[in-house]
This record gives structure tokens, sequence and C-alpha cells, in this order.
RNA sequence: GGUACCUUAGCUCAGUUGGUAGAGCAAAGGACUGAAAAUCCUUGUGUCCCUGGUUCGAUUCCUGGAGGUACAA
């Protein structure tokens, strides 16, 4: 039995992935996971860059639009579903690409999440009407009797983080911590990463240009129609909520795609720090051919 | 060319009753086990426009210059 290899194309928004990652599925006639918390999403086309009809002509891509933002998905739906998938995928192929810029997703599937309850509407509905009552500092208070180890150390200011954590007590009746660093995630395939990187400059010249490619295609309409929904956290996203900011007055037009470039190159830098600390090879990203050629002698 | 005001961090500006300065934004660095394109934390030395003068000491006061803004023509 050949080995079983997952490899895995990391790196910043806009800095390349989907085209080498084409190319690269083409070389190795094999298909594509796609590991991005939006490009899920049905209805978010052109603000998300997903893949275009060209690009997935003949390669597969899985986990592309294939949820609705009107579902929950999160990581570990990511997970389940696609150890799952990949089950399938190994049995004709012996090596599948995974990519996308979303780390988190990327390390749920490598090295696995701990396992925790579903939280439940219930503890959803407590820990936010706590929130909304008392603050952040009604949360710090809750979790430091529900869950004193925890408390000890999450970022403390990070209300998401505690209401996370509270969560998974309230629906579980036991501290969050006790599910934590439980057993270690067994694969059965082999992971590499390869980390694409480049020029800080020259990345953030080509997040300038893709927004403004965006909005020729027409990234507004988009936006606006999705504006009902804009409190859904499928739409808590770069290039909508700004979008969001704009019909309700508080951006022009122009301000609108500054904004979405700036907090673009933020999200291509959280991401960068994200990658810096994980495991992987770096290429640089130059001429295409070369790159390409470069990548498939690394991964070969 | 006249009158007034302005020139301080990448930007907008505050301030120093004369002892070389600080906010917001931008930016940079970081954290992150289920909203992760989310969320959170940390970081401020800069010829204080130039030039002389007064002074122990000037970015601060005074002279002259340069640039800008407004008003008057």
């Amino acid at each position: 039995m050949p080995t079983k290899r997952l490899l895995y194309i990391a790196g910043p928004t806009a800095v390349g992935k989907t085209a080498l990652s084409v190319a690269l599925a083409r070389h190795f006639n094999t298909e594509i996971l796609s590991c991005d918390a939006r490009q899920c999403y049905q209805e978010m086309y052109i603000g998300t860059a997903v893949p275009t009809p060209e690009e997935r002509k003949d390669i597969p891509h899985h986990f592309l639009q294939h949820q609705s933002i009107h579902q929950s998905f999160d990581a570990g739906d990511f997970e389940k579903q696609a150890l799952l998938l990949l089950d399938q995928l190994f049995q004709t192929h012996d090596l599948i690409l995974m990519v996308g810029g979303s780390g988190l997703y990327a390390k749920a599937l490598m090295e696995g999440l701990d396992d925790f309850p579903k939280v439940n509407t219930k503890a959803i509905n407590i820990v936010n009407n706590l929130f909304k009552k008392s603050g952040l500092e009604g949360l710090q208070k809750a979790l430091k009797i529900q869950d004193p180890d925890y408390y000890q150390t999450v970022d403390r200011s990070n209300a998401r983080r505690i209401i996370r954590a509270l969560e998974v007590c309230e629906t579980a009746q036991k501290p969050y911590s006790s599910f934590l660093g439980q057993t270690a995630k067994v694969r059965s395939f082999h992971t590499q990463t390869l980390q694409l990187t480049m020029d800080r400059t020259a990345l953030y010249n080509r997040i300038d240009r893709r927004v403004e490619k965006m909005v020729d295609l027409g990234l507004k309409k988009e936006a606006q129609n999705l504006y009902p929904f804009k409190e859904l956290p499928a739409l808590q996203t770069v290039g909508y909520r700004e979008w969001f900011d704009h019909f309700d007055g508080k951006l022009s037009h122009s301000e609108a795609i500054a904004e979405i470039q700036k907090n673009s190159r933020r999200y291509a830098k959280r991401q960068m720090t994200w990658f810096k600390k994980t495991d992987s090879t770096l290429l640089e990203m130059a001429d295409f051919d070369a790159t390409l050629q470069k990548a498939i002698q690394l991964l070969g």
C-alpha cells in the first residue's frame, strides 16, 4: 500500500494559491480540497475570490460553495466532513491537495481538534444574555467559576474566546478545559505544507489590484444582495462588511474600497503570522512556471 | 505685493508658562482548539520648516527667509 499524502498549499490571501494549486493538481492528476472558511458559502462568490469555472473545469474542487450562509459551518464541521471525504478520495488517489487560507481549518484536518459537544441553543442564549447584561467582566467572572483552569490561560480580553468556552461549559455542564488535549489524533495519511510567500510590498500591490478587480466584477452588487443577512457570521467578512457600512451611510463608495484593501492587507498579515509558526516548506512566489517547477520538485 | 494665521511621527493635530514632545488614525509585531476573511493583545526619537539672535539652555521668545491657508485687493 503506497503512503497516502495530503499536501497543503498555504499562504496569505492573493499570493496566488489558486492558480498554482490548479496547475499542481493537473500535474499530479489529482483533486483539490479547499480549506477556506468563506469560499465554502455559495452566496458569496466575487468577494471570496473562489476559483473560476475555468479553473475548476477539469480539476474537481471540494468544499467550495457547498454550504449556505444560513447554515452554520465551522472548523469542527470541516474536520469531520473533510476526513470522510478524504477516505473516499484516497481510495483512488495517493495524493490529494488541500488549498486555502484558513489556517485553523487546515490544522483541524491535519492535526485534529479535540472533541467538544455541539453547543446547544440554550447555552448560546444564556451566554449571550450574560454578555449583553454584564459585558466582558461578567463573562470573565462566570468563566472563573465554571472553568478556573482555562480562566488562567485564556486571553481574558477576548470576549469571543470566553463566550466559546462558556457555551461549551453550559452545554456539557463541565469545564471547557476538560475536553482539551484528551487524545492525540491519529491520521491515516501523511501531511506536508508548502507555504507560499511573497515580498510584502508586492503582495500588498496584488491585494489592492485584486480588490479593484472585484469591484469591477460587481462586488458592490453582490454585497447589496446580501445586506439583509449582514448579521450572519458568514458575512463578517472583508469585502462585505465595508459595503454594509457604505449602505448604512458610514463610508463613501471610495472609502469602502480603500477599507476593503486595508482590511485585506491586515488579514494577509494575520495569516502570515499564523503560518509562520507552522511546520512548512517555504516557497517564494516568482515567475509562474519557475515557481510551479520548484513546487513540483519540493512535493515530488 | 498687503494683513492674519499656520509649518511638530507616514497622515490629522495637541503640547512644552524656555530644560529636545504625545494622542487618534495608518503601520509593524504577536496570540488564537468550532464566527478564524472572525476575535484579541503589544509597540510612538521625530533635523518639533530653514536662518541668525537673546539665553547656561530654543521646538517653545525675537529677527529675517521659504512654503501653505484665509481675508483684503
